[in-house]
DNA sequence: AATTCGGGGTA
DNA sequence: TACCCAGAATT
């Protein structure tokens, strides 16, 4: 399989030492405190690119209201985005609950417990499914997401640039050498454990390391120049002029996105990409793209946005205008109390201070 | 292999 | 600013 790089590594003393320090200091967290595969699950869609802190409260208020597989299910998909509004990559929510609908209908509410059935599920890949396997089912199976790579690449002096996708491969063979296969479950959260609180991107704090003395990289003074890692481009700007439309009954125009793209199926105050369209076009473009009939008020602020591969540029207006209704079906005109039951991305969010 | 998908925390 | 985060789907 790889190479001998393992050759000098002590395989047995490396899970020895992992799994006691794992046993004394592992972090309580909500998702460990049983072992219900569709916790895990969920647990492990939540953190995908997204930190414990920032996930506990979602995980919480998401299982008191989908305790199991069932509830998610039935429920209705605007509903599951609201408890999912300001998490992020909201595909992951919507293809969580397509995966779950689909666990009821296919596998009698059982999640699988093997790669073939699990990693076909809608949002579940190889990292999931790893993680999954091993935690709930403990499974020796590798789960390889960052902090797995940080980790490994710094205990085994690994200099492959782990931005590049084939590099995942490598670490997975690694990881299906040194796993434990008494403890699977165990060896995988502490591995994550360990790259999120001593093994960190950026000052690691080796001396307080359990397996400091298996480490290739620590031991030639390198682990800051661990893992390599090519740099992502910069984001390109789009600017919009953003736009608060109220009625004369207090009704304010809110739009629902496409099913496809960015920030699918949710809610957003109407956007009006203003390089293209220009200021003095702005009510035209409004009437051909809305079908309403717009004044143009003062602008009430700006603010920017930064995503992963773009950066919103939003100018804040207000507006105005006779309608409260339109044929548009994209569109609704609700009064102020009622929004709020819509999901909408934070950016929107922010500009309802406006209203 | 490269790009698209959010949002927040950190140094 | 730049980088990172318990990545997956699409192109």
């Amino acid at each position: 399989m790889t190479n001998n790089i393992l050759q000098h590594f002590n395989i047995d003393q490396f899970q020895a030492d992992l799994l006691h320090w794992y046993n004394v200091s592992k972090r309580d967290l909500p998702w460990r405190r049983e072992r219900d595969p569709y916790k895990i699950w969920v647990s492990e869609i939540m953190l995908q690119q997204t930190k414990v802190d920032t996930v506990i409260p979602y995980f919480n208020r998401f299982m008191e209201k989908y305790p199991t597989v069932y509830e998610l299910a039935k429920a209705d998909q605007q509903e599951v985005l609201k408890a999912w509004e300001g998490l992020g990559y909201y595909s992951r929510a919507r293809n969580l609950q397509n995966a779950v609908r689909e666990v009821v209908s296919e596998y009698g509410g059982v999640v699988p417990s093997n790669r073939k059935e699990l990693g076909g599920l809608k949002g579940v890949g190889p990292y999931t499914t790893g993680a999954i396997l091993s935690i709930a089912y403990n499974q020796p199976e590798p789960a390889v997401d960052g902090n797995v790579m940080r980790v490994f690449s710094r205990l085994l002096k690994i200099e492959a640039d782990i931005a590049m996708p084939r590099t995942k491969k490598l670490f997975e063979d690694y990881v299906r050498q040194v796993i434990s296969t008494e403890d699977p479950s165990s060896f995988n959260q502490a591995i994550m454990d360990l790259g999120a609180t001593i093994c960190t991107p950026k000052s690691p704090t080796c001396s307080f390391c359990p397996v400091q003395e298996h480490c290739l990289a620590f031991s030639e003074g390198i682990q800051e120049e661990l893992p390599i890692k090519t740099k992502a481009k910069k984001q390109k700007p789009i600017a919009y002029v953003a736009l608060l439309i109220k009625n004369d009954q207090d009704e304010y125009v809110i739009e629902k996105r496409g099913e496809n793209g960015l920030l699918a199926n949710l809610w957003q105050f109407p956007m009006v990409p203003i390089e293209e369209i220009g200021m003095e076009h702005l009510e035209t473009w409004v009437y051909s793209e809305y079908g309403i009939r717009i004044q143009l008020g003062e602008q009430k602020g700006k603010l920017k946005h930064v995503f992963s591969h773009i950066i919103w540029q939003l100018e804040i207006f207000e507006a105005y205008t006779l309608q409260a209704e339109t044929d548009d079906e994209r569109v609704i005109f609700i009064d102020k109390e009622a929004i709020g039951k819509y999901p909408f991305p934070v950016s929107h969010q922010k500009m309802m201070k406006y209203l």
